[in-house]
DNA sequence: TCCATTTATCAACAACTGTTGACTTTCTAA
DNA sequence: TTAGAAAGTCAACAGTTGTTGATAAATGGA
């Protein structure tokens, strides 16, 4: 009954897209905690009190913002040998290509310190990577190999993007290839020797 | 001239060290912004007025809370077949073993929204992890390896001690050497292919 | 015992937080 | 044009934060 709009441009969508631009912008710099709903308004030009008028409290707020969505490819359909290149590749497509915006950045950052964001982020695993994970090799082992992929894949976002560790930043595009892919690959794989 | 202090077993310093371990704790457990001097002076059952009396802010706290000394194993000396294995055993020294204490957990915990907190881990990694990498390979090499030794231990460290996925919880001793070290060991040597 | 230094407590400050209600402006439809 | 809803502003609330100064209790050597 409250879906159904399908002529609504209305002005009043347009602020709140607003809103939920700059949160999205300054919880994923800033974290939670570090970005106050003052912070927010500034950043969208527009009152304090309109941010807890359109998002109902700060929680909700970053509820709606820390949504992601990882559009992983399945891996059953490709080459079982490039399995490794091809998430490291999407990586590198999430974090820093223009289509995706910030979401996993928010999670990541505020996930240490705000349990809401760290179910949030365990969600995001168990939907979106485990999956894609078990369809190849045994599924009795998904959830051990889709682990040891994200723990690769966590700490290269923590180095590269938040710690901003300098030589985990210089590394180019081919460099994290050629180096995480192989890593991926086995972890995905579930093979113990090299 | 502030060093010399051969014998003082005084009253404060046992309150002082009270305070440090309760803050250590907190720091370590909630991060920076979540643990309040009111919560570190509940914990050490004391005055908050005590806190800053001992410690002069809450930045110079946690400044003496965020010592790390991660004590790794000089690398040249020992098998170079067993780099990778030797740095994941220190690792689960330093997180999971009795003598180490939270110190990286209140870095790692704080760096995605304390600046300073950052800083002090990228110098754990320059000053501790770098030079020991350092010593086996080519040095020009040496930042680069470091750093995806770096994103592999700092990943898993995430995944299970403060994100706790539950698939890297679940994680055996055995587990984890058998499969990050091979990963370390390749990272360490700069080798790129299988 | 007594006095001086150390150790601890208390109340309060200013700044910041999320959130709210009353009010004013702007837009839209009759 | 005008009534009414929507959109936005303002000031203030209650709570928490780091920090401080005045004051009380405890300690320890003479």
């Amino acid at each position: 009954m409250t879906e159904n709009q399908p002529k609504k441009p209305s002005k009043s969508d347009r602020t709140r897209a607003h809103i939920l631009e700059a949160a999205r912008h300054l919880f994923g710099e800033h974290g939670y905690d570090g970005a106050s709903i003052r912070d927010v308004a500034a950043h969208a030009s527009i009152d304090p009190a309109m941010v807890i008028r359109y998002f109902r409290s700060k929680d909700e707020l970053f509820a709606r913002a820390a949504v992601v969505d990882l559009q992983l490819p399945a891996l059953r359909v490709i080459d079982r040998n490039a399995v490794g290149e091809t998430l490291i590749r999407r990586f590198l497509e999430v974090w820093e290509g223009p289509a995706s915006g910030p979401g996993m950045a928010i999670l990541l950052r505020s996930s240490t310190s705000h349990e809401f964001a760290a179910e949030k982020l365990r969600e995001v695993f168990a939907n979106q990577v485990r999956p894609v994970v078990a369809a190849i090799g045994n599924p009795a082992d998904a959830g051990r190999r889709a682990g040891l992929v994200s723990s690769q894949l966590l700490g290269l976002a923590m180095c590269r993007y938040l710690l901003r560790l300098p030589p985990v930043v210089a590394l180019s595009h081919d460099d994290i290839i050629q180096n995480i892919g192989p890593t991926l690959q086995r972890y995905a794989m579930g093979k113990d020797g090299p």
